[in-house]
DNA sequence: GCCCATTTGTTCGTATGTATA
DNA sequence: TTATACATACGAACAAATGGG
């Protein structure tokens, strides 16, 4: 029968994984809302934070504050791609040629084939940030989740303004 | 200055970690208990089970129960790679956004406004490559994408893939 | 052997701040 | 403005392991 010898938020950390795994919750979707989860596993929402926090630590969940917990990758990807600077400069180049594929075709395109596009540039961008998180694992840093803004102006700098 | 974590449990995180590489917490010992090493630092217990929680998953402490949380390891330091990755980190984040603002007006907005937008939006892919490759330059490796300007030139040909 | 203080580990509940829609 | 949702932080309780009387 099923093995359950440990604590309740690993259990549910196993939980999600296999939803993930399963396609449940696919990649790049949100899953359940913190209370909701607890519902679903009757547990409180201290265990659901602690699972998807460790979920997060892991690179396989991100959190999205006013939006959602997201998944950014699967169990076996976050195991098997183990990233240094060579694969995130890959993804950074494969990046760079979606962008400027999609520059060229904008005087002639359809809004809504930019919709397309531009969700697979987010996904992209998702990927980048999931090696940069594992990057600050090897190097024994925390991941400064919200509080990075040193050249973050120069590259939002044009395009938005609020009130 | 260099103090800038956001919440509390990373600024004590990056404490207990300064004090495993002064040398005041040696490797093979224990820290101090989790009440006093919130009374050390002014913060609740909360706060200190998150610190440590982390840092046990990052592989630098390990707690025994009912002895004490020893030093496993000390962290890997690398103070300019940090600044560079958080650099890095943040234009990603920007980016991030910048993307997901467009994608939300992709139904609405003309296709003049794309063509501005995605400028923006490649001027900020080649600053995260020029700060990739920096940080490979620190790192003493070589960059093995080639040139900065060859993903440009190569995608500028004929851009055709899916769809 | 037994009791008890200390310490970690887990869980509960709740409040506040901030971001998003 | 209101509502939803995540992130952080506070306090409290219980179990289990450890070690000293």
């Amino acid at each position: 029968m099923t093995k359950e010898a440990g604590p309740e938020y690993q259990k549910l950390m196993e939980d999600i994984r296999e939803r993930i795994t399963s396609g449940e919750y696919p990649v790049g979707r949100p899953i359940p809302s913190t209370p909701r989860l607890g519902a679903m596993a009757g547990v409180s929402v201290t265990v659901v934070r602690r699972a998807v926090q460790q979920l997060q630590a892991d690179g396989i969940l991100e959190g999205h504050p006013g939006k959602g917990v997201f998944v950014k990758a699967v169990p076996a990807q976050a195991e098997s791609e183990r990233l240094d600077l060579r694969t995130l400069s890959g993804q950074v180049a494969a990046l760079q040629r979606e962008v400027h594929e999609l520059t060229g075709r904008a005087a002639t395109a359809q809004p809504a084939d930019f919709a397309s596009d531009l969700a697979g540039i987010r996904e992209a961008v998702g990927r980048i940030e999931a090696n940069l998180i594992d990057l600050y694992g090897k190097t024994g840093h925390d991941y400064p989740q919200g509080s990075a803004r040193d050249g973050a102006e120069a590259a939002a700098g044009r395009g938005r303004r609020k009130r």
